[in-house]
DNA sequence: GTGTGTCATGTAATCGGTTACACGGTTTTG
DNA sequence: CAAAACCGTGTAACCGATTACATGACACAC
């Protein structure tokens, strides 16, 4: 038995189409009798609109495509969760790709998704500007999160990677550090890069000497790293690690290794995933309130598809600012030391941090 | 400027809409000739399908929806990832239409899903079968993982969440405990309320009297209870949460009141996700491999949508048998009982419990 | 030379909706 | 009282693909 459509409706109703559809989209002026005629016909056969068809006909799907290179670990997932929140609110559906390891696995996603959504959110670190503008053949909205693509002209959302590795490593002076490693993400990952480039530069301000450890935003990495560490020679009185999961994965080997943290030493994250405050020592982290900007991403996006057409286009790139959260992972080494005042204080306000700053490009 | 359609494509390149059709799926035989020209035409007008269109006229979508209560915490989202994966693999889409408090939510949720995918995956704890059914016109083929609707006649995955909770109270008791109390999940969920059956029996049986605290599955309330715990007068010495997420919340909060653990309280969780094996002690619980159930769910669904008209109905129940991991947070409290042998030994085996069983209902 | 088979290709129906437009009937207006 | 405005409804085009069937060209056999 196939399912009912909408000309199975119109026929027991002993009604058109057209007035089937006006009933159940009450846009149209329909006649009391008629509007009662078909909604007993639509109970009977238990009729559901097929959204295929009226996206087809209306060129609107009600659906936002998500593009990500994953889907392990915290991040992605609060990430999915605020845009979900957020879509559920507008009437979007959210339909989900990740695993895009490199740029040409994006791309065919990028492509796949035409006709099936009404714009895309992407994060891809690898993915650069041209390959991804090839990939966006028909003017598809498209509200990008990934790292660096600034120049593209197109609505984006970045973190601001590099001012949030400073903060870190200013704070790690600030608490006595002297010797201070970077626990760096993927080469290659624009993200890593330029948390990669923000610790190398306060590091070389500060008049010390970068440490740089290569990881792969894993756990399992910051395991390994975090065992190498403990056996170290010169171990480093601080790790600043290019994000929370690989931060804990060398946390537990350093304390495996019988290290303690934060007496013999510190470690400090990125993202502030839910982990960070469960762990223990709880981790101090750059704390980008996930869950807000996956929601503030889609309703932007969504924003940005319901005014197409208006002359106004949105090309901005929203700059959100990490803010450092102290924890006792990274607790003063000598306990009397105070921090100077002014310039690198910690900064642990309740105030959002999400607003950031819109300048055009 | 709109996107180019087939017919754009066919047009430049001077032949049919059907020859393009035909080059581009690759089926039916095309001169060289022909193919060279729509090819040529198609990277022209950076021509992408419309995968709406194609729905429509194929009737398949290559996506499947799921249907989930939340999108929160580890375990849905260790979930999602595992069928994401297979999803990936298959050449399917995913949707995922969360957040649905109510079973009326999660049946909008659910008809607003027919023209849109193959199939659904339904988590919803709080869909009754005959509600299920009736948001279901159409014959969509489903695959349910609410724990208790057996009866439905219809595929399904379910966790033996009663064995599951006896396994963790005899497990408990051959830890010398005797003191059992139960953190149970919200009320009107199935799983919980399966749990908590399973709870009760092994303690009765064991001779005990029970004691239950009702949490909603979140740390918050894991916390909360964990905190009231604390300042109990007769403290139990150990807690049996019905999930790792509340587990984790009441372990912080016995210790944020000095109470240590294992050594005062015992504590065993369920799920195994992730988190479980990082909070120190770490958590002994009832291991549900999330990612493979997952993606052996997807795959399941796939299996079922691609052999639909085949007149081999699949309605096997699949029972997933939770599988004890003993971790230090259940260490024994007097190190000298040895465990009785036979019956309630933990197991901790490296043998997948994912297999389960099938058997018809 | 006609018949038959093969092959590449084109025509047009179809999927299941939405909606511009036409139409007939009633009410309002000048 | 005729013209205009309005209202509810139906007809049919359309969205952008796929695909059953028709067609025409050509080769080969008789």
């Amino acid at each position: 038995m196939k399912a009912a459509t909408i000309r199975d409706v119109a026929e027991r109703a002993g009604v058109s189409v057209a007035s089937v559809s006006r009933v159940l989209n009450g846009a149209d002026p329909v006649s009391d009798a008629t509007r009662a005629r078909v909604l007993e016909a639509t109970a009977a056969l238990e009729y559901v609109p097929h959204s295929g068809a009226r996206s087809l006909s209306t060129s609107r799907t009600q659906t936002v495509g998500v593009i990500l290179p994953d889907l392990y670990g915290e991040f992605f997932s609060e990430l999915i969760r605020g845009m979900d929140v957020a879509a559920r609110v507008h009437g979007y559906h959210l339909i989900v790709s990740s695993s895009h390891d490199d740029a040409d696995e994006a791309s065919a996603a990028i492509r796949s998704m035409r006709g099936r959504v009404d714009g895309l959110i992407v994060l891809s670190p690898h993915l650069d500007a041209a390959k991804l503008t090839a990939s966006l053949a028909g003017r598809l909205p498209v509200l990008l999160m990934n790292g660096g693509a600034r120049d593209a002209g197109r609505p984006s959302v970045v973190v601001d990677n590099h001012g949030g590795a400073v903060a870190a490593v200013e704070h790690l002076l600030a608490t006595g550090r002297r010797r201070i490693a970077h626990l760096a993400g993927p080469a290659g990952n624009i993200e890593a890069e330029a948390r990669l480039a923000g610790y190398l530069e306060a590091v070389t301000r500060g008049g010390l000497t970068p440490t740089v450890v290569e990881g792969d935003f894993t756990q399992a990495s910051g395991h390994r790293v975090g065992a190498i560490l403990a056996r170290h020679a010169s171990r480093p009185d601080a790790v600043f690690a290019a994000n929370d999961t690989m931060a804990i994965g060398a946390m537990l080997a350093l304390q495996e290794a019988g290290i303690r943290c934060p007496e013999d030493i510190a470690i400090v994250g990125f993202d502030d995933v839910p982990l960070a405050e469960l762990v223990r020592p709880a981790l101090t982290t750059l704390r980008i309130r996930i869950v807000d900007m996956g929601r503030n991403a889609l309703e932007r996006l969504v924003r940005i598809i319901e005014s197409a057409g208006s002359d106004v286009a949105d090309t901005a790139c929203e700059v959100v600012r990490p803010e450092l959260v102290v924890r006792p992972s990274s607790k003063p080494a000598i306990p009397t030391i105070t921090p100077r005042a002014g310039a690198s204080a910690p900064v642990v306000s309740d105030m959002t941090s999400f607003k950031g700053e819109d300048h055009n490009v």
